[in-house]
DNA sequence: TTAAAATAAGACAAATTTATCCGAATTAAA
DNA sequence: TTTAATTCGGATAAATTTGTCTTATTTTAA
């Protein structure tokens, strides 16, 4: 469904959240290690985020990624997936068509749209700060 | 959201069907002509639909791809996408934990279950016979 | 029986995604 | 101002997916 990238980028930003909330900020290392991904690669794609403003970075001693606690309930995990996989998956057809035409539709458009467009939903009404509260509950969890 | 090959080989079985009902076989050249893909590689996918007995094939002169007439109507999506892309995108979990686990979900958990089960229905409850009649009316294409 | 027409199979190549590594740039504290 | 702790950026490598090619095998018709 998503990309590696960017199922490490839903879970990374879910910590970052769950950290910020408690004025704290983590290294590439820390995520990795409590998301289990590679952490060259999970550094990688903190750099995309922070690119696309859904993440903050701060350099140096004392730095990390964080999120500004007041937008954490403004990230939508569209905003997310839209930064590393890009659109495709709201507006792509579903059998790879070059586009999705409603007037030259393939023979799955009827059917595919609606599930697309749940999943869209779904993305856009999800935010960060409902994950992360979830997680701070001990209801849900980050790997294994 | 499928993989390529898994979209050709659901273009390529629609244009199967399609053809089977007129009892026509079909080659891999006709058939990449018609949805517009790779020949070589369809043909790579056709392999695997008839080992996964979605298609058959006839070798020799007059060979080519079919599909039993009486079967069209019984082979549903889901045969096609479990056949080339497996049953992650049924039963995976959406943020890329080693299974998806009701007593240990992640946070995407809940609201992610409902798309997916939403998605296999469609797929499960599409038939080939429905998506190869769309096409024959002229309601549906399989390129541009 | 032979030739032509077709799929099957496997080796190979290209492109993309996933992953690693290292040096440069930045920042805060000592 | 120096040093240590960081992120940033680019080069590289490994793995997977996508795509090509060539040869073998099968089948029908002449
Ligand atoms: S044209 Fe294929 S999903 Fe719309
Ligand atoms: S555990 Fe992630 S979708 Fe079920």
């Amino acid at each position: 469904m998503f990309s590696k990238a960017c199922e490490y980028g839903i879970r990374a930003s879910i910590f970052i959240a769950l950290n910020s909330f408690q004025d704290r900020r983590v290294s590439p290392k820390e995520i990795a290690a409590e998301i289990d991904s590679p952490v060259a690669f999970t550094a990688k794609i903190l750099q995309a985020l922070v690119r696309h403003n859904v993440i903050n970075s701060v350099k140096g001693a004392y730095g990390g990624f964080e999120i500004e606690k007041e937008r954490i309930k403004d990230i939508k995990l569209s905003d997310i997936v839209d930064a590393i996989d890009g659109d495709s998956i709201y507006k792509g057809c579903g059998l790879g068509l070059q586009a999705c035409d409603e007037h030259h539709p393939c023979p799955m458009h009827d059917k595919f749209k609606i599930v697309r467009d749940e999943l869209r939903n779904m993305l856009e009404s999800t935010n960060l700060e409902t994950l992360a509260l979830d997680i701070k509950e001990g209801d849900t969890f980050l790997k294994r």
